[in-house]
DNA sequence: TATGGCCTTGGAGTGCGCTCCAAGCAAGCG
DNA sequence: CGCTTGCTTGGAGCGCACTCCAAGGCCATA
Protein backbone atom coordinates (compact mmCIF):
# COMPACT_ATOMS: atom_id res chain seq x y z
CA UNK A 1 0.00 0.00 0.00
CA UNK A 2 2.31 2.63 0.68
CA UNK A 3 5.18 1.12 -1.16
CA UNK A 4 5.65 0.29 -4.63
CA UNK A 5 8.97 -1.56 -3.73
CA UNK A 6 9.53 -4.80 -2.51
CA UNK A 7 9.68 -3.31 1.54
CA UNK A 8 5.74 -2.82 1.99
CA UNK A 9 3.78 -2.11 4.88
CA UNK A 10 3.53 -5.12 6.69
CA UNK A 11 1.73 -3.23 9.55
CA UNK A 12 -1.67 -2.94 7.88
CA UNK A 13 -4.10 -4.71 9.08
CA UNK A 14 -5.51 -7.54 11.37
CA UNK A 15 -7.03 -10.53 10.09
CA UNK A 16 -10.31 -10.25 8.87
CA UNK A 17 -12.50 -13.89 8.38
CA UNK A 18 -14.00 -13.06 5.29
CA UNK A 19 -10.72 -12.78 3.56
CA UNK A 20 -10.13 -15.28 0.44
CA UNK A 21 -5.94 -15.99 0.54
CA UNK A 22 -3.78 -14.42 -1.50
CA UNK A 23 -3.63 -15.18 -4.91
CA UNK A 24 -7.60 -16.35 -4.96
CA UNK A 25 -8.31 -12.44 -3.39
CA UNK A 26 -10.72 -11.19 -6.16
CA UNK A 27 -13.84 -9.63 -4.66
CA UNK A 28 -16.97 -8.20 -6.72
CA UNK A 29 -17.66 -4.87 -5.53
CA UNK A 30 -21.12 -6.11 -3.63
CA UNK A 31 -19.04 -7.95 -1.67
CA UNK A 32 -17.07 -5.24 -0.72
CA UNK A 33 -20.11 -3.20 0.12
CA UNK A 34 -20.72 -5.92 2.21
CA UNK A 35 -17.97 -6.14 3.75
CA UNK A 36 -17.02 -2.36 3.92
CA UNK A 37 -20.50 -1.05 4.69
CA UNK A 38 -19.70 1.41 2.29
CA UNK A 39 -22.26 1.99 -1.10
CA UNK A 40 -20.79 0.75 -4.35
CA UNK A 41 -21.39 4.17 -5.11
CA UNK A 42 -19.03 5.42 -3.47
CA UNK A 43 -16.63 2.72 -4.33
CA UNK A 44 -16.93 4.10 -7.73
CA UNK A 45 -16.57 7.61 -6.60
CA UNK A 46 -13.46 6.97 -4.30
CA UNK A 47 -12.32 5.80 -7.77
CA UNK A 48 -13.02 8.39 -9.94
CA UNK A 49 -11.52 11.09 -7.17
CA UNK A 50 -8.13 9.12 -7.13
CA UNK A 51 -8.37 7.84 -3.70
CA UNK A 52 -8.11 4.33 -4.63
CA UNK A 53 -5.73 2.73 -5.97
CA UNK A 54 -5.94 1.24 -9.48
CA UNK A 55 -8.95 -1.21 -9.33
CA UNK A 56 -8.46 -4.60 -11.33
CA UNK A 57 -11.06 -5.62 -13.92
CA UNK A 58 -12.68 -8.93 -15.17
CA UNK A 59 -12.50 -9.86 -18.21
CA UNK A 60 -15.93 -7.65 -19.14
CA UNK A 61 -14.77 -4.90 -17.22
CA UNK A 62 -15.93 -5.13 -13.77
CA UNK A 63 -14.47 -4.57 -10.70
CA UNK A 64 -12.07 -7.22 -8.95
CA UNK A 65 -11.16 -6.20 -5.83
CA UNK A 66 -7.71 -7.63 -3.94
CA UNK A 67 -7.08 -7.94 -0.25
CA UNK A 68 -4.30 -4.59 -0.30
CA UNK A 69 -7.75 -2.99 -1.77
CA UNK A 70 -9.40 -4.22 1.28
CA UNK A 71 -6.79 -2.77 3.44
CA UNK A 72 -6.97 0.38 1.52
CA UNK A 73 -10.07 1.06 2.35
CA UNK A 74 -9.75 0.07 6.11
CA UNK A 75 -7.60 2.59 6.70
CA UNK A 76 -9.61 5.41 4.60
CA UNK A 77 -12.35 4.16 6.74
CA UNK A 78 -10.45 4.89 9.78
CA UNK A 79 -9.32 8.29 8.06
CA UNK A 80 -13.01 9.42 7.01
CA UNK A 81 -13.67 8.70 11.29
CA UNK A 82 -11.13 11.08 12.18
CA UNK A 83 -13.00 13.80 9.88
CA UNK A 84 -10.02 14.36 7.68
CA UNK A 85 -10.89 15.77 4.24
CA UNK A 86 -11.36 13.24 1.04
CA UNK A 87 -9.06 15.75 -0.26
CA UNK A 88 -6.28 15.19 2.38
CA UNK A 89 -6.55 11.44 1.69
CA UNK A 90 -6.54 11.69 -2.43
CA UNK A 91 -3.06 13.63 -1.41
CA UNK A 92 -2.16 10.68 0.22
CA UNK A 93 -3.17 8.53 -1.74
CA UNK A 94 -1.59 10.32 -4.28
CA UNK A 95 2.01 10.67 -2.49
CA UNK A 96 1.61 6.40 -2.09
CA UNK A 97 1.29 6.65 -6.37
CA UNK A 98 4.64 8.43 -6.60
CA UNK A 99 6.65 6.22 -5.12
CA UNK A 100 9.17 6.06 -1.84
CA UNK A 101 10.63 9.51 -2.16
CA UNK A 102 7.58 10.69 -0.77
CA UNK A 103 7.89 8.93 2.37
CA UNK A 104 8.99 11.76 4.28
CA UNK A 105 5.72 14.13 3.69
CA UNK A 106 3.57 10.60 4.21
CA UNK A 107 5.32 11.14 7.54
CA UNK A 108 4.42 14.72 8.32
CA UNK A 109 0.70 13.81 6.72
CA UNK A 110 0.35 11.11 9.06
CA UNK A 111 1.82 13.02 12.62
CA UNK A 112 -0.44 16.20 11.33
CA UNK A 113 -3.14 13.58 11.55
CA UNK A 114 -2.36 12.07 14.87
CA UNK A 115 -1.69 15.40 16.41
CA UNK A 116 -5.29 16.28 14.72
CA UNK A 117 -6.70 13.01 16.50
CA UNK A 118 -5.37 13.84 19.84
CA UNK A 119 -6.56 16.80 20.21
CA UNK A 120 -9.79 15.73 18.75
CA UNK A 121 -10.01 13.22 21.33
CA UNK A 122 -9.27 16.16 24.30
CA UNK A 123 -12.30 17.56 22.63
CA UNK A 124 -14.56 15.34 23.25
CA UNK A 125 -13.18 14.36 26.72
CA UNK A 126 -13.95 17.73 27.44
CA UNK A 127 -17.31 17.60 26.49
CA UNK A 128 -18.23 14.62 28.45
CA UNK A 129 -17.55 16.41 30.97
CA UNK A 130 -19.91 18.73 30.41
CA UNK A 131 -22.39 15.76 29.64
CA UNK A 132 -22.02 14.21 32.94
CA UNK A 133 -22.55 17.34 34.40
CA UNK A 134 -26.18 17.96 32.72
CA UNK A 135 -26.77 14.64 33.25
CA UNK A 136 -26.36 14.07 36.81
CA UNK A 137 -28.12 17.67 37.03
CA UNK A 138 -31.01 15.96 35.40
CA UNK A 139 -30.82 12.83 36.89
CA UNK A 140 -31.51 15.14 40.48
CA UNK A 141 -33.89 17.06 39.29
CA UNK A 142 -35.98 13.96 37.96
CA UNK A 143 -35.90 13.09 41.55
CA UNK A 144 -36.70 16.17 43.13
CA UNK A 145 -39.43 15.91 40.67
CA UNK A 146 -41.06 12.25 41.65
CA UNK A 147 -40.74 13.40 45.61
CA UNK A 148 -42.53 16.43 44.84
CA UNK A 149 -45.72 14.76 43.14
CA UNK A 150 -45.65 12.15 46.07
CA UNK A 151 -45.88 15.55 48.40
CA UNK A 152 -48.66 17.08 46.50
CA UNK A 153 -50.35 13.28 46.24
CA UNK A 154 -50.09 12.34 49.96
CA UNK B 1 -31.19 27.40 30.41
CA UNK B 2 -32.47 24.05 31.18
CA UNK B 3 -35.16 25.14 33.29
CA UNK B 4 -38.09 27.78 33.38
CA UNK B 5 -38.06 27.76 36.97
CA UNK B 6 -36.61 28.90 39.98
CA UNK B 7 -34.79 26.03 39.66
CA UNK B 8 -32.07 26.42 37.54
CA UNK B 9 -28.78 24.68 35.68
CA UNK B 10 -26.30 25.95 38.09
CA UNK B 11 -23.79 23.43 36.68
CA UNK B 12 -23.32 25.96 33.53
CA UNK B 13 -20.02 27.02 32.58
CA UNK B 14 -16.65 28.11 34.51
CA UNK B 15 -16.23 31.59 34.63
CA UNK B 16 -15.16 33.99 31.25
CA UNK B 17 -12.73 36.94 31.81
CA UNK B 18 -14.91 38.62 29.02
CA UNK B 19 -18.50 38.43 30.18
CA UNK B 20 -20.39 41.58 32.25
CA UNK B 21 -21.99 40.94 35.87
CA UNK B 22 -25.84 40.15 35.55
CA UNK B 23 -27.58 43.04 35.03
CA UNK B 24 -25.03 44.40 32.95
CA UNK B 25 -24.69 41.43 30.57
CA UNK B 26 -25.98 42.84 26.83
CA UNK B 27 -23.84 41.88 24.13
CA UNK B 28 -23.94 43.14 20.76
CA UNK B 29 -23.84 40.38 17.88
CA UNK B 30 -20.52 41.39 16.70
CA UNK B 31 -19.05 40.91 20.18
CA UNK B 32 -20.63 37.35 20.30
CA UNK B 33 -18.89 36.86 17.47
CA UNK B 34 -15.50 38.01 19.01
CA UNK B 35 -16.08 35.04 22.25
CA UNK B 36 -17.61 32.53 19.89
CA UNK B 37 -15.68 32.32 17.05
CA UNK B 38 -18.72 31.88 14.88
CA UNK B 39 -20.21 34.37 12.16
CA UNK B 40 -22.73 36.66 12.90
CA UNK B 41 -24.63 34.42 9.80
CA UNK B 42 -24.21 31.57 11.63
CA UNK B 43 -25.74 33.22 15.17
CA UNK B 44 -28.66 34.41 13.30
CA UNK B 45 -29.29 31.66 11.57
CA UNK B 46 -29.23 29.64 14.60
CA UNK B 47 -31.89 32.09 15.94
CA UNK B 48 -34.05 31.23 12.66
CA UNK B 49 -34.20 27.38 12.98
CA UNK B 50 -35.06 27.79 16.76
CA UNK B 51 -31.40 26.79 18.05
CA UNK B 52 -31.57 30.11 20.29
CA UNK B 53 -33.83 30.61 22.96
CA UNK B 54 -35.09 34.26 22.50
CA UNK B 55 -32.72 36.80 22.09
CA UNK B 56 -33.39 40.41 23.95
CA UNK B 57 -32.95 43.29 21.61
CA UNK B 58 -32.44 46.97 21.79
CA UNK B 59 -34.80 49.75 21.19
CA UNK B 60 -33.69 49.78 17.35
CA UNK B 61 -34.35 46.26 17.00
CA UNK B 62 -30.84 45.04 17.37
CA UNK B 63 -29.92 41.92 19.29
CA UNK B 64 -28.54 41.96 22.50
CA UNK B 65 -27.36 38.73 23.85
CA UNK B 66 -26.93 37.64 27.38
CA UNK B 67 -24.75 35.47 29.48
CA UNK B 68 -26.99 32.86 29.49
CA UNK B 69 -26.85 33.42 25.66
CA UNK B 70 -23.52 32.87 26.01
CA UNK B 71 -23.55 30.11 27.95
CA UNK B 72 -26.01 27.90 26.07
CA UNK B 73 -23.72 29.12 23.03
CA UNK B 74 -21.07 27.38 24.51
CA UNK B 75 -22.88 23.93 25.15
CA UNK B 76 -24.24 24.06 21.49
CA UNK B 77 -20.87 24.67 20.42
CA UNK B 78 -20.15 21.73 22.32
CA UNK B 79 -22.33 19.06 21.26
CA UNK B 80 -21.59 20.64 17.46
CA UNK B 81 -18.39 19.03 17.92
CA UNK B 82 -19.67 16.01 18.89
CA UNK B 83 -21.11 15.89 15.50
CA UNK B 84 -24.71 15.93 16.95
CA UNK B 85 -26.82 16.93 14.09
CA UNK B 86 -27.82 20.20 14.55
CA UNK B 87 -31.51 19.14 14.43
CA UNK B 88 -31.07 17.70 17.18
CA UNK B 89 -30.03 20.06 18.99
CA UNK B 90 -33.02 22.08 17.85
CA UNK B 91 -34.77 19.28 19.01
CA UNK B 92 -33.01 20.13 22.76
CA UNK B 93 -33.53 23.84 22.85
CA UNK B 94 -37.58 22.87 21.58
CA UNK B 95 -37.60 20.61 24.85
CA UNK B 96 -35.96 23.43 27.12
CA UNK B 97 -38.77 25.75 25.62
CA UNK B 98 -41.31 23.28 26.51
CA UNK B 99 -40.56 23.85 30.53
CA UNK B 100 -39.96 21.44 32.99
CA UNK B 101 -42.14 18.33 32.20
CA UNK B 102 -39.32 17.71 29.59
CA UNK B 103 -36.64 16.86 31.88
CA UNK B 104 -37.17 13.40 31.45
CA UNK B 105 -36.98 13.43 27.41
CA UNK B 106 -33.77 15.71 27.94
CA UNK B 107 -32.06 13.25 30.27
CA UNK B 108 -32.37 10.96 28.12
CA UNK B 109 -31.55 12.81 24.52
CA UNK B 110 -28.34 13.60 26.89
CA UNK B 111 -28.01 9.83 27.92
CA UNK B 112 -27.93 8.75 24.17
CA UNK B 113 -25.31 11.63 23.16
CA UNK B 114 -22.99 10.72 26.35
CA UNK B 115 -22.84 7.47 24.68
CA UNK B 116 -21.71 8.39 21.42
CA UNK B 117 -19.54 10.21 22.32
CA UNK B 118 -17.53 7.62 23.93
CA UNK B 119 -18.32 5.55 21.47
CA UNK B 120 -16.68 8.16 19.15
CA UNK B 121 -13.66 8.39 21.60
CA UNK B 122 -13.23 4.87 20.99
CA UNK B 123 -13.26 4.85 17.78
CA UNK B 124 -10.78 7.77 17.69
CA UNK B 125 -8.15 5.53 20.22
CA UNK B 126 -8.50 3.05 17.43
CA UNK B 127 -7.28 5.11 14.84
CA UNK B 128 -4.75 6.74 16.88
CA UNK B 129 -3.23 2.80 17.10
CA UNK B 130 -3.78 2.77 13.40
CA UNK B 131 -1.76 5.82 13.01
CA UNK B 132 0.92 4.88 15.16
CA UNK B 133 1.79 1.97 13.38
CA UNK B 134 1.79 3.32 10.34
CA UNK B 135 4.30 6.35 11.79
CA UNK B 136 6.83 3.94 13.15
CA UNK B 137 6.59 2.04 10.11
CA UNK B 138 7.26 5.15 8.31
CA UNK B 139 9.89 6.46 11.06
CA UNK B 140 11.77 3.10 10.24
CA UNK B 141 11.68 3.15 6.50
CA UNK B 142 12.92 6.99 6.58
CA UNK B 143 16.00 5.81 8.76
CA UNK B 144 16.99 2.86 6.54
CA UNK B 145 16.37 5.04 3.67
CA UNK B 146 19.16 7.37 5.01
CA UNK B 147 20.80 5.05 5.96
CA UNK B 148 21.44 3.55 1.76
CA UNK B 149 21.92 6.88 0.56
CA UNK B 150 24.97 7.35 3.01
CA UNK B 151 26.12 3.93 1.98
CA UNK B 152 25.48 4.32 -2.21
CA UNK B 153 27.66 7.96 -1.45
CA UNK B 154 30.61 6.01 0.67
C1' DT C 1 -35.09 -16.84 -26.35
C1' DA C 2 -36.36 -14.16 -22.69
C1' DT C 3 -36.15 -12.79 -17.97
C1' DG C 4 -33.60 -11.32 -13.99
C1' DG C 5 -29.55 -10.06 -11.61
C1' DC C 6 -25.35 -7.75 -11.33
C1' DC C 7 -22.43 -4.80 -13.29
C1' DT C 8 -20.87 -0.48 -16.23
C1' DT C 9 -20.68 4.86 -17.26
C1' DG C 10 -21.12 10.19 -17.06
C1' DG C 11 -23.58 13.37 -15.11
C1' DA C 12 -27.18 15.28 -12.26
C1' DG C 13 -29.25 15.66 -7.62
C1' DT C 14 -29.40 15.74 -2.38
C1' DG C 15 -28.78 17.09 2.50
C1' DC C 16 -26.21 19.44 5.72
C1' DG C 17 -24.26 23.38 7.73
C1' DC C 18 -23.28 27.20 6.88
C1' DT C 19 -22.18 31.59 3.93
C1' DC C 20 -23.22 35.34 1.42
C1' DC C 21 -25.98 38.96 -0.97
C1' DA C 22 -28.86 43.02 -1.74
C1' DA C 23 -31.34 46.42 0.15
C1' DG C 24 -32.14 49.15 3.81
C1' DC C 25 -32.21 51.46 8.61
C1' DA C 26 -30.09 53.98 12.74
C1' DA C 27 -26.30 56.31 15.00
C1' DG C 28 -22.07 58.99 15.11
C1' DC C 29 -18.95 62.27 13.05
C1' DG C 30 -16.90 66.38 10.24
C1' DC D 1 -25.74 67.31 4.82
C1' DG D 2 -23.09 63.30 3.43
C1' DC D 3 -20.30 59.45 4.81
C1' DT D 4 -19.05 55.41 7.50
C1' DT D 5 -20.01 51.71 10.54
C1' DG D 6 -22.80 48.30 12.31
C1' DC D 7 -26.78 46.21 12.30
C1' DT D 8 -31.39 44.30 10.08
C1' DT D 9 -34.05 40.98 6.77
C1' DG D 10 -35.44 37.04 3.37
C1' DG D 11 -33.64 34.37 0.26
C1' DA D 12 -30.10 32.54 -2.74
C1' DG D 13 -25.64 30.12 -3.11
C1' DC D 14 -21.80 27.12 -1.77
C1' DG D 15 -18.69 23.10 -0.56
C1' DC D 16 -18.53 18.65 0.93
C1' DA D 17 -19.47 13.88 0.67
C1' DC D 18 -22.01 11.32 -1.09
C1' DT D 19 -26.32 9.43 -3.72
C1' DC D 20 -28.91 8.46 -7.47
C1' DC D 21 -30.38 8.12 -12.37
C1' DA D 22 -30.71 6.61 -17.19
C1' DA D 23 -29.16 3.70 -20.43
C1' DG D 24 -26.93 -0.17 -21.47
C1' DG D 25 -23.67 -4.75 -21.36
C1' DC D 26 -22.92 -9.57 -19.84
C1' DC D 27 -24.40 -13.91 -18.49
C1' DA D 28 -26.89 -17.72 -15.98
C1' DT D 29 -31.11 -20.06 -15.51
C1' DA D 30 -36.12 -21.39 -17.14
Amino acid sequence: MESTSTRTDSCAAPPHPHRRPAGQDSYTISEVVAFTGLTAHTLRWYERIGLMPHVDRSHTGQRRYSNRDLDWLDLVGKLRLTGMPVADMVRYAELVREGDHTFGERFELLETTRRDVLARIAELQDTLAVLDRKISFYADAGRLYEQEKTEKAG
